[in-house]
DNA sequence: TATTCACTTTCCATAAGTGGAAACTATCAA
DNA sequence: TTGATAGTTTCCACTTATGGAAAGTGAATA
């Protein structure tokens, strides 16, 4: 956690375009990997193997029902890469760190529990 | 522009820890490929290969001065990563949107002209 | 002009990413 | 139990990334 590698892997899993789709679909719902597979018309397996990348760098994360595989965003790991942004750029910083505090405080209610 | 293949790029290069480094480092002060050469301890050619996939994603631009070449932050291509993150996580997307409007009307005077 | 300097590019070997096909696992249904 | 369904993993061929070494480019200096 926190680490550089884990910066390499959100990066990585961010620099395919067939990946950003994915997490795009996730973010309107949740979708099987299945669903997945059908929608950008890849076979089960490559569509499960860029879901896993996705979830090394816990950009999203699994959940098992019956034989079904449900795929969620994990919405806070974003705050991770909007801080290594705002450190690039100073002009963003402050007003950044001003929206982390807000979403500290106001909102561990949207938190997911998973 | 604000294609597809440039978040490829852009996330292509970030995903790389010592090029992350170099934008660190660049995002304190402008420096020459030989700066960073010694600063990493790699060789020029390195170095240079890794400046043009940062300049490609156009992360950072170039300036000769003499034989030597400044790398210089571009510290506006990161509005357009912000804008990405934001729309994966509608939560940020409304105060992140108010942000850019407080860019574009308050903060024309900051824009690098390069 | 010849040489050094700052950098870029090419060539090379090595390593890693990619997706299809097919084998494998686990769950559900008849 | 048998068979179908939903995913995962392995194997394979192909493509791409990586950095060192060395050749190539262009600008400063003797």
């Amino acid at each position: 956690m926190e680490s550089e590698y884990q910066l390499d892997s959100i990066f990585f899993a961010l620099s395919d375009s067939k990946r950003r789709l994915i997490l795009t679909e996730l973010s309107e719902e949740s979708k099987t990997v299945g669903d997945l597979a059908s929608r950008f018309d890849l076979t089960m397996g490559a569509v499960s193997k860029n879901i896993k990348i996705l979830e090394n760098a816990e950009l999203i994360y699994k959940s098992k029902r019956g034989r079904q595989v449900y795929c969620h965003m994990n919405f806070d790991i974003w705050r991770k890469v909007a801080r290594f942004i705002a450190m690039q750029t100073k002009f963003w910083e402050l007003r950044l760190n001003e929206l982390e505090s807000y979403i500290d405080t106001q909102a561990l209610g949207e938190k997911n529990g998973h």
